[in-house]
DNA sequence: GTCTATACCGTGATAGAC
DNA sequence: GTCTATCACGGTATAGAC
């Protein structure tokens, strides 16, 4: 019952590719057929080239994981290098990580996208699960000391918070649209950034 | 790069299996592996019977998923007939069922966890993805009236709000853990329940 | 840098004995 | 209801010509 169809076979020729180019076609073929749904067939036909010459770019389809995940973590680690998330009160600087989180995320979104799906099968999974998770609790305690300073409600536990936290920014990788966006009345990057911040800060009720 | 000594792979001996306790073993080894990088034969280790075996019992690998699925969402359509979903307030009816939502994503989370993983590629999939699409926009639809009655904030979009609530709701799959829960400092479900009413209605500031 | 051809293995599924 | 044996196919990856 496979659809052998989808847009993701849709094959995007060029007269040279780079692993680079590459990367950008099977980053979409990955997320639209999942990593263990996707074959060296269905890339190849992507981009329009034989199966064999992806191997002259890349050492396999692990490698383009690889490097695509690494771009996705390379963005969110960037986040916490800004003046934003390093200077200030506790809690204005976790609501800059969760706004500038949510703008790479949409930014970045294919790679942010496959980082999100990683199960933990092979190595490259395992690698990139404990890199996240590093980041991830980055932010935790960052949220532990706006708790501490008495800016975060004390009737929700602070593991629990960030987990909810990061729910709700990493759940855009499921429904947000770089083509639609801004266009329509969907809503632009800069306004889900806001929305998440102002659902998660003050929630949605009036 | 495969591990294949997962706890996936453990076996569960039993003298006979019925469809239905196959079904936990899949389910199980669906969550660990994914369902794409599931095989046959990674079943057959993990119920310990033979490859062949299992097609006594069931058509294939698909009506595993087909089966797992359509359990998930029974336990999800059963909450918009219960009294509290029914009955006053669109906004008190909207946070009866994001409660209850999240309960019956932690009482039958590997179920559930199946169905938020579906990508689409197959009919099965396809059919998971417009069912779950219906449950999700006659929540939408009690989130719009909530909205018009002025009982949540006006400066996030109904649809937006939506999809935030959800994102923060399905997440619960990716970290919630039955075994540990209510142990150890580990929140049990109900107030894991409550923590995401709380974070979603009220925000995390003070 | 691309291709055709192919090696080799794991896949879902079936046949038929017990 | 379970097994062994097997099928046809598609999987990743490689060899070697152009």
């Amino acid at each position: 019952m496979e659809n052998l169809d989808s847009i993701g076979a849709m094959p995007v020729r060029r007269d040279t590719y780079t692993p680079d180019s590459l990367l950008s076609v099977a980053v979409r073929v990955f997320n639209e057929r999942g990593y263990d749904g996707t074959s060296m067939e269905h890339l190849s036909k992507a981009a329009g080239i034989s199966k064999s010459s992806i191997y002259h770019h890349v050492r396999g389809k692990e490698e383009l994981l690889r490097r695509a995940i690494s771009r996705a973590l390379d963005g969110l680690f960037g986040i916490l290098d800004e003046p934003g998330a390093r200077e200030g009160r506790a809690v204005e600087r976790l609501e800059y990580v969760t706004r500038r989180t949510a703008e790479v995320l949409m930014a970045e979104l294919p790679y942010v996208t496959l980082l999100l799906r990683v199960r933990g099968n092979t190595d490259t999974e395992r690698w990139a699960m404990a890199r996240r998770r590093e980041f991830d609790q980055q932010v935790a305690e960052l949220l532990r000391q706006a708790a501490a300073d008495g800016d975060l409600r004390a009737d929700v536990d602070a593991r629990l918070a960030t987990r909810l936290l990061f729910g709700m920014i990493n759940s855009i990788v499921e429904w947000y649209s770089p083509a639609r966006a801004g266009r329509n009345g969907s809503a632009s990057s800069e306004q889900v950034a806001e929305a998440v911040v102002r659902t998660a800060f003050s929630g949605l009720r009036v």
